[in-house]
Formats: C-alpha cells, sequence, structure tokens
RNA sequence: GCGCUCGUAGCUCAAUUGGAUAGAGCAUCUGACUACGGAUCAGAAGGUUGGGGGUUCGAGUCCCUCCGAGCGCGCCA
C-alpha cells in the first residue's frame, strides 16, 4: 500500500491499544468501552501527527502528553520513521524516513494503479444521477448531477467497489398526455426530425402553449393520460417515440460531456409502474396508510408542515393516480432486493432534502430499507450567473445545456490559438473539446458541492489557479519532458529513486497523498477534495520543477530519480483527472 | 410561521469532519532567470472566519441567539 495515511494508522493501532488497556486498568474502566485509534493525519510540524492521545486523555482525565509519551514508548515503526516526538497538547509528532518514503513510492510507480489499495468492505452501491426529462431539454441543473454522479462512479468503482448507475430519467406523469397530443397534432415525421435534432424546448414549448391555449386540447390530455396508464397499444407506441428520440439526444449530450452513462443504466420512472400498486397494498396491509383529503399517505414521524401538523408523504393521489413518492419507494425496494445494494446514492438537488428524507423513513418503516443498507442524499447548490441569481438566459428561460458547452468549446479553442499556434486541424479541436469540457466540468466539481457557485467563463478557462486547463497543462508540460529528451520511461525500472533535495522530498510526500486523497473522495462524495489534492500536487511539481533540473541534471542519477518521480506526477495527475471524467492532454 | 442550506483576505474558493500559527488562486507590490513549455519561480501585504454568548486542553467546524442570502413545507416530478 502506498498510503502512508494507512500504514501508520495500523501501524500505530496495537501501541495506542495498550497505552488504551493499561490506563483503563489503572482506573478500572472496561477497555472495550474505550475506542483508541490512532488518527494519523498531516502536520505542518512534522509529515504526520497522531492526534489519538488527546482524545484518550479526556476519556479517562488523564494528562494527554503523559499518554502521548506512553505511545511513542510502545511503538515500533524504526522501519517507517525516526524518532517520534510528544508535542503540543499531546500529539505524536512523525517523520517518516527517506527509505520509507523512497519505498513507497517507488511502489507507486510500478504499479499501474499506482498501488491503490482496493476498499476492504468493496460492496455493491447504487449511483442514481443525471435523471433528465423526456421530452424537455437537459439545463444546467442536470449538468451537476450528471457531472458529480459520474466522477463518484469513477471513483467508487476504483475503489474496487460495485457500481450500478442508475438515470432516473422522468418518462412518466400527467404531462405526457399533453406531449402525446402534440405529437399526434405535428405529425409524427415532424416530431421525430424535431426531436432528433435535439430542438426539445420548442416541442416543449410548443405543446405547452396548445395545452394552455385550449381546453380542447386540455380534454384530450386529459384521455390520454389515462389511455397511457391503462397501457392502451397506439399511446404506448407513440408514448415510445418521445421516449426513445429523447434517449438518443440525452446520449449525444452524454457523449460530448464524456460520462459513463448510457442507455443501459436508463430505468425510468415507467419501469416501476408495475410495482406501484403492491406498494400501498403493502403501506396499507401494514397499517402505514392514512387517507387524508382524499389522498392516501403515510405520515413518518418527525416531519412537520407549514402550520407545525404533521407533513404527508403522498403514495397515492385523489384522482386515484400515484405520486412520485410511490415510485421512489418501489426503486428503493428494487434496489435493495434485485440490485443487492449495500449504499444508494442520490445525486440530487438540495430541494429535494425533505423529500427524499422521508422516503427514506417510510422505506425503514415499511422494512424495505434495511438498517444495513445506507441511503444517502447527495445534495447539491445551484450553478448562478453574474448577478448571482438562478442561472438563467436574458429572457428567463433556462440556459440549454449543450449552449453552455459549446460556448466552453468555442472559448477554449479561442485561448487555444492564441497560446499555441503551432496546434492544428483534428487535434487542435480535439484539445479545444478536451479543454472547454474539462474546464465546465471541473468547475462544476471543484467547489464543496452543497453550495452555489457562480459560472465564470474566463475564471473556469484560466490556466492560472485551481482549474482543469491548469490541471492538463501541468500534465502536458511533464510529458514534453519525456518527448524533449527521448526518454522512454521502460528504460528506468531499475533506477534507484533520490529524495535528497526538499523539493524532491515534498514531491514524493505529496505524489503518496493520493490514495487518502481519492479514498476521502469516496468517503464524503465530495469530489472537489480530489480536485484539491490534484491541484496541490501541480502546484509542488511546478516547484519541484523549478528547483531541480530534470533533463538538465548533472548526475545523471537525479536525472534518472527526477524522471521516475515526473512520470509518476504524470500519472497520478492523469488517473485523478480520469476519476474526475476530465480528459489528460499530452499536448495542448 | 416552521424547517433546511449557506455566510471565511478586495474577488473566487480551501481548511483531511473538533486539532497546533485559518491556507491557495486571481488582483496589488518587491525580487529572480537570455527560459528542461514564462501558461514560471521566490517573497511581501492582505483576516475579530456575519455579530454576540456558550461547551473544552483546543471551535471556521458543535450548541444557543440575533443579522443577512437562498431554498423547501398535500395531491407537479
Amino acid at each position: 500500500m502506498a498510503d502512508p495515511l494507512a500504514v501508520l494508522t495500523t501501524r500505530l493501532a496495537p501501541a495506542f491499544a495498550a497505552v488504551r488497556d493499561a490506563a483503563c486498568a489503572a482506573v478500572g474502566t472496561d477497555p472495550a468501552t474505550v475506542p483508541a485509534p490512532p488518527t494519523v493525519r498531516r502536520s505542518d510540524r512534522a509529515d504526520f501527527q497522531a492526534d489519538g492521545a488527546l482524545a484518550l486523555a479526556k476519556r479517562l482525565g488523564r494528562n494527554p502528553r503523559e499518554l502521548a509519551a506512553e505511545v511513542v514508548a510502545a511503538a515500533d515503526l524504526d522501519d517507517l520513521a525516526g524518532e517520534l516526538d510528544v508535542a503540543g497538547p499531546g500529539f505524536v509528532n512523525i517523520t517518516l524516513t527517506e527509505d520509507a518514503v523512497v519505498e513507497m513510492a517507488r511502489r507507486a510507480w510500478a504499479d499501474p494503479r499506482l498501488d491503490l489499495a482496493a476498499a476492504t468492505d468493496a460492496g455493491t452501491v447504487v449511483v442514481d444521477y443525471s435523471a433528465p426529462n423526456v421530452a424537455k431539454e437537459m439545463h444546467v441543473g442536470h449538468l451537476r448531477s450528471t457531472v458529480i454522479g459520474d466522477a463518484l462512479v469513477r471513483v467508487l468503482s476504483h475503489l474496487g467497489h460495485h457500481v450500478v448507475r442508475e438515470n432516473h430519467v422522468g418518462d412518466w406523469g400527467t404531462p405526457f398526455g399533453m406531449l402525446i397530443e402534440h405529437l399526434v397534432d405535428v405529425g409524427e415525421e415532424e416530431a421525430v426530425a424535431e426531436l432528433s435534432v435535439g430542438d426539445l424546448n420548442r416541442f416543449y414549448q410548443d405543446a405547452r402553449a396548445s395545452f394552455d391555449a385550449r381546453d380542447e386540447m386540455k380534454e384530450r390530455a386529459r384521455n390520454r393520460v389515462v389511455l397511457l396508464q391503462s397501457g392502451d397499444a397506439e399511446t404506448l407506441r407513440l408514448w415510445t417515440i418521445l421516449v426513445d428520440q429523447s434517449i438518443g439526444y440525452f446520449q449525444t449530450v452524454y457523449d460530448r460531456l464524456d460520462v459513463l452513462l448510457t442507455s443501459d443504466d436508463i430505468v425510468g420512472e415507467s419501469a416501476y409502474n408495475d410495482a406501484l400498486p403492491g406498494i400501498v397494498a403493502d403501506l396499507d396491509a401494514q397499517g402505514l396508510l392514512v387517507l387524508d383529503g382524499g389522498a392516501q399517505c403515510v405520515f413518518p414521524p418527525g416531519f412537520t408542515g407549514r402550520d407545525g401538523a404533521p407533513q404527508p408523504m403522498i403514495v397515492r393521489k385523489g384522482d386515484g393516480g400515484y405520486g412520485y413518492a410511490a415510485t421512489d419507494l418501489a426503486t428503493i425496494r428494487h434496489r435493495v432486493d434485485e440490485t443487492r445494494a449495500d449504499r444508494i446514492l442520490y445525486v440530487v438537488g438540495a430541494p429535494q432534502r425533505d423529500h427524499l428524507l422521508m422516503v427514506f423513513a417510510v422505506a425503514r418503516m415499511a422494512g424495505w430499507l434495511p438498517d444495513d443498507v445506507v441511503a444517502e442524499h447527495v445534495p447539491f447548490g445551484n450553478m448562478l450567473g453574474a448577478d448571482r441569481k438562478m442561472f438563467k438566459t436574458r429572457t428567463g428561460t433556462s440556459v440549454r445545456l449543450v449552449d453552455l458547452l459549446d460556448d466552453a468549446v468555442d472559448r477554449a479553442a479561442a485561448a487555444i490559438t492564441d497560446r499555441n499556434p503551432d496546434l492544428v486541424g483534428d487535434e487542435a479541436d480535439a484539445v479545444a473539446r478536451a479543454v472547454g469540457i474539462g474546464a465546465i466540468k471541473y468547475a462544476d466539481l471543484s467547489s464543496d458541492r452543497v453550495k452555489d457557485y457562480v459560472l465564470d467563463f474566463d475564471r473556469m478557462l484560466a490556466f492560472e489557479g485551481n482549474t482543469g486547463p491548469y490541471l492538463q497543462y501541468a500534465h502536458a508540460r511533464i510529458r514534453s519532458i519525456f518527448r524533449r529528451g527521448e526518454v522512454d520511461v521502460s528504460d528506468l525500472a531499475g533506477e534507484a529513486l533520490r529524495i535528497g533535495q526538499p523539493q524532491e522530498r515534498a514531491l514524493a510526500m505529496s505524489l503518496l497523498g493520493f490514495e487518502g486523497a481519492v479514498r476521502q473522495t469516496a468517503e464524503s462524495t465530495q469530489p472537489h477534495r480530489l480536485c484539491g489534492y490534484l491541484f496541490d500536487l501541480a502546484q509542488t511539481f511546478t516547484t519541484f520543477y523549478e528547483a531541480c533540473p530534470v533533463l538538465k541534471a548533472d548526475d545523471p542519477a537525479d536525472r534518472a530519480s527526477r524522471l521516475v518521480l515526473a512520470d509518476l506526477t504524470a500519472r497520478t495527475l492523469a488517473t485523478g483527472l480520469d476519476l474526475l471524467g476530465i480528459r489528460a492532454l499530452d499536448r495542448m
């Protein structure tokens, strides 16, 4: 394992346990009730610090420095670290030996996976994300769910989890009466032509306008919904046209976005239709169903509404139709019983929080969501315009996602011809796409997802600062070293690694942080952690590169060692970018 | 009215989930190098973490309370 955090945690655990046991024996406390994790973290004062003695001292009413000293005496880290120090109120400071750093970095370099260990608790994780609506344009709101979900899928997969992607597209409900009737009005060929080129906004708005303007249309739409729900063959055929055309269009967006989603991942709301009566029946059988105001509801405890009254979750509406809560419950049931999920992530906007918590609560009450299955809302904030309000066009409509992507790629293309005129033709186009799309995605991933963020093309496309282009540039620059030096990486296999210079050591230490960053990203479901790590790594590399000549090193052994560090840096950046769904470039 | 989320340098954001002296990038200022990709590096300056109180060895982080912004709260999904 190339993760010093994990290694040190494992190696220090016995010492902390021994100190805990002795201290407990002295005061007659049951050691089993006193946890004693070392809690190792990076430190400014040393390579790492172990904080465990502080918590232990508090729990047992002891002097933390004393306990820390006992830990130091009991610990055996001679092969990894020099002298351990007790510092401050009771930290144990740890500095790795040069040999230990070299050994771990070498192992990472020699391994295609960068020596990143698989998760010990690998299980099945369902990630529910993207979820556009049939016959409706994808807008910037879908960007966040799609991009964040995709990054989490990649990170979890890389850690060895069995990840099941699910795109819960909105392909059912009352709007389809209106949409199908509009399809009939414009004619199938015309509608297909409109939808296949991705003009979903116009189709939907025309349908809406027609619906709003004509009572006759409202009547037809109502009847059509009934036909749809009763399984009328002709209606289903028309509905399928809408669904297929939309899914085809969504796929073109996913391909442009470089996300993993395919049509195989689509499990529309309609897929659960047959399960809905059973949901209601089973809730009723369990005595959880309450008829209230004509609707069939469940009242999970702890949820209150406007006037402090209990908040209902409507599973079946007064008109007999099923609410989306019913579909969500059926979805959970399926994911637990059939998919055998251990963890279910919902990458859904923050406003849905209460709804999802209620669904989870009801699913637990009904026994469909066992205690050992984790259901987690992964909320995110809004993309805002320059005015700090919801990102909209001047006319107040939502911005088409594809227009946003076009804009980013155009700007990236301009920036690239400006900076590197040698890059032309297909390669220039490919680079512009990778940089433009990467910039958008990185901007979305690099700040804490629960917060709103302001869309700013100039900033996200800047080649300085915590941006996608900066990381892509850092990678390309390293690759150019190998091109210019005509270095064959495989020739470096037997070379010793040297980290005598502080910048060399700092780079090696940064490289060893990769596994921890990936793991932390998975646990917190916060991709910005990985972004922050990669940015720090890139900065550490440029500092190294400035101070330590690589191709021009005086000593051939230094040159070889630095090439290894450079190659490992490039591969770590490339792997990290890949986990974010962003392309690494060899030239730009 | 109730609830949720957010508030950190002039600007855009971090802070390993309660750890040591709150860190980066823009922008500003001072230096370095006739450049292994200058799309650079070294450094300076910039903070009462919205205000106030509390919890403890230790708080940007947890609790209470104000202020401000956004979003939810029965038959749309």
